[in-house]
DNA sequence: ATGAAAGCGCTAACAA
DNA sequence: TTGTTAGCGCTTTCAT
C-alpha cells in the first residue's frame, strides 16, 4: 500500500529540477543549502519545490550519505517501575526538543528480552542509528562498551556502574544533591537525621547515599538510621516504618527520591508524628506530584527536560567531533513545607 | 562519520552471496522467505548471512518497496500535564511491544509548534511513515482528517472530537466506567453524588460526565453537585473545595481521574471530613499511585498497556487492509479503601 | 530454481 | 556556476 492517494506519487528531485528548468544536481544543491548557486537557480528550485510540496526522501539520502540520520532513544530497562515514573517521559522530551533542528528522527526503542539487545545491537552496529541515547540501564551492563566498540556514538543517562572510558554521559550532580538536602536540613536544627536509599546497584542511589555521608561528616554528624528503598512509594513507606521502629528519635530524613518521600509520608502520619514538626522530609527530583502532595514536599530538583536535552546535544557533539567528557548538571533544593 | 569501525564497511547483501556462492538475486530471496529456493543454497545463504552479522540495509530495501518501515508515534499536545501523566508513557509501551515482532521502527515526535505539525504534515504525507499513531490530540484537531485526506494510515488514542469517516481510534469505555463507578458508589448506599470532570474540550471527559449523569439517572438519582476540574491535582483540589462549600452534604464522588482524586483527598482531609467514612471516592485510570495513597484509591482502570498495543495493531491492519472499525475497551472498577 | 539486469531517488565526483 | 555521470544496496521482472 502507498501512503499517499491514487494516481499522484511523491514529488522527486527530478520533477522539482524540471519544473525550476535546471538540473537535478543543480536543485539538489539548492536544497542543500549549497551557496554557490545563482540567485536566480535557487529562486526557481524553491518556488519549484514548495509547490510540489516536495520532501527529500531519506531512504534515497541515506543510501548515499551512508548516514541514517536517525538516533535511537532506548530504554534498556523493561520495568513497569520506570515508565509509571514521569522522569521517563520528560527525558524524552528534552531529547526531542533539542532534536527539532538538526532534521533527524527519533527511534524509540525497548530492551525487553535478550533477543531484543542482540537484535538491537546488530541493527546499531549495523549502522542504521547514527548514534544512540541509552536510558535506565541497570547494574553493570556491557551494552554502551559494547555498543561504542562497535563505533556507534553513544550517551548514557546517568553515570556507567563501572567507568567507561570515553563513554559520554550526563547526569545530575546527586553527590552535591544530597550534600545540600543535609546542609538544608542542619540548617533549619534538624541533627538526628536518617535516609532512606534507593537500589544500591544503580549509580544514582549509591550516589546520592555517598552525599548524604558525606554532607553528614561535614556537620560532625552521624546517620541516624539508613533503610534499604527501592525508589517506589511501597519501598518508601516500608523503609521509613523500619527507621521509625528502630530509631524512633529521628527528626528528619532524606528519601532519595520523591516516590519514597510520599510513601514515607504516609508511615510517619501513621505512626501518629507530624510532618515536619515531628520529622522533617527531603525527597530528590521534584517530581511533578511533589508541590501538590499534603505537605508540599521539600525536594532536590534536577534539571530533567535540560537533562533530556544535553544528552542530544552531546550525542550529536560525539558524532560530529568525537568522544565527549562527561557532563554533570546542578541540582538545587525546592524548599516546601515538609522540611 | 560512521558508525562502524574503520576499515570494516556493513556487509551487503553482495558480499552474503559470494560467501554463499549465490548469486545477490537468491541471496535475496532466501532472506526474503521466499520459498523458490533450493534447500541447498538456503543454508548457504543462512550460513553466510550469520557469519557476517548480515543486516538488510534500510534504505535500500524502502526505496525499492517504497515503504519506509516506520510508523510514527506523534504527540499532537505538547502541554507539560501530558509528559507528567504515566498514561503517555505506557501506551508508548504497549505499541512499542506490539510492533516488536513487525520489523517497523517506532518514530517518536512531538508536534509542538504550528512549524513543527506543518512539517511534520508534509513529512508523513511524503511517504515516509507508513502510518501514525495518534495521541493527545485536543479539541477539534484537524490533523486525523488531514492525514487521512493525504492516504495515511491514521489510529487515533480516544475517539475524536468530531466524527472522522472511516478513523480508526482506540478507546476505553469510558461512559460505560463512569457508570459502573456510579453502580459501585450506590451499591454502597451512597446517595448524594458529586463528580469533578475533567477539561470539557476532550472526548474522554465528556464522556465520563455523560456516563456519570446516565449513571445517576438509571438509580434515579440526580447529581450531587458537578464541578469543573483539569486532569490535574491542583484543579481536583479546587473543585473538591468548591463542591464541599456549596455541597457539604455530599457523601461520596466520582473524580474524572485519579490525579483529581489525589487532589480530592487531600480537600476532604482538609475540610475535617474522612475518607471513606464521610465521602467516598472513586477516580478513573488506576494509574500506578492510585494503589499506594492512603487511604488506597477505588477506581476505574483502564487497560493502558493493552490499548497501546491494541492502537499499533489495527494500524497495522488499517495499513494492510484499509479502514477500520474503532476499537472501545472495557472499563473495570477496581475496589480499594476509598470507596 | 537461479542469474542477469534494471532501476528506486539521491549525492558527490568530475567536467565543462 | 552548472550539468553529466556514477553509483549507494536492495527488490523485482525477465530470461534461462
Amino acid at each position: 500500500m502507498t501512503a499517499r492517494p491514487a494516481g499522484r506519487s511523491a514529488p522527486t528531485l527530478e520533477s522539482v529540477a524540471a519544473l525550476a528548468g535546471v538540473s537535478r544536481a543543480t536543485a539538489g544543491r539548492v536544497l542543500a543549502g549549497s551557496t554557490t548557486v545563482g540567485e536566480q537557480a535557487r529562486e526557481a528550485v524553491l518556488a519549484a519545490a514548495a509547490e510540489l510540496s516536495y520532501v527529500t526522501n531519506r531512504a534515497a539520502r541515506s543510501l548515499m550519505t551512508r548516514r541514517s540520520d536517525s538516533i535511537g532513544f532506548v530504554v534498556g530497562e523493561p520495568e513497569e517501575r520506570f515508565f509509571a515514573d514521569p522522569h521517563f517521559a520528560l527525558v524524552l522530551r528534552g531529547a526531542h526538543a533539542a532534536l527539532a533542528g538538526h532534521d533527524v528522527q527519533l527511534v524509540f526503542s525497548i530492551l525487553a528480552s535478550a533477543r531484543d539487545r542482540e537484535r538491537f545491537e546488530r541493527f546499531a552496529a549495523g549502522g542504521h542509528l547514527d548514534g544512540v541515547i541509552l536510558v535506565s540501564l541497570h547494574g553493570d551492563d556491557p551494552l554502551p562498551q559494547r555498543l561504542q566498540d562497535a563505533g556507534v556514538p553513544v550517551v548514557l543517562s546517568g553515570r556507567p556502574f563501572r567507568p567507561v572510558d570515553g563513554l559520554a554521559y550526563v547526569d545530575a550532580d546527586n553527590t552535591g544533591g544530597a550534600r545540600s538536602a543535609v546542609d538544608y536540613l542542619t540548617h533549619r536544627g534538624r541533627e538526628r537525621i536518617a535516609t532512606i536509599t534507593g537500589p544500591l546497584d544503580m549509580p544514582a542511589a549509591i550516589d546520592r547515599r555517598d552525599g548524604f555521608l558525606a554532607g553528614l561528616a561535614a556537620h560532625d554528624l552521624a546517620a541516624h538510621g539508613v533503610a534499604d528503598g527501592d525508589f517506589t512509594v511501597a519501598g518508601g513507606r516500608r523503609a521509613m516504618s523500619e527507621l521509625l521502629a528502630a530509631r524512633p528519635g529521628l527528626d528528619a530524613v532524606f528519601a532519595a527520591n520523591d516516590l519514597m518521600a510520599f510513601g514515607a509520608m504516609q508511615a510517619i502520619a501513621e505512626s501518629g508524628r507530624r510532618v515536619p514538626h515531628d520529622v522533617a522530609l527531603v525527597g530528590f527530583d521534584d517530581s511533578p506530584l511533589a508541590a501538590s502532595v499534603h505537605p508540599a514536599l521539600t525536594t532536590v530538583r534536577q534539571p530533567i527536560v535540560a537533562m533530556g536535552e544535553a544528552m542530544a546535544e552531546r550525542l550529536i557533539a560525539v558524532i560530529e567531533d568525537g568522544p565527549q567528557a562527561p557532563l554533570v548538571m546542578p541540582t538545587d533544593v525546592v524548599a516546601r513545607a515538609s522540611a
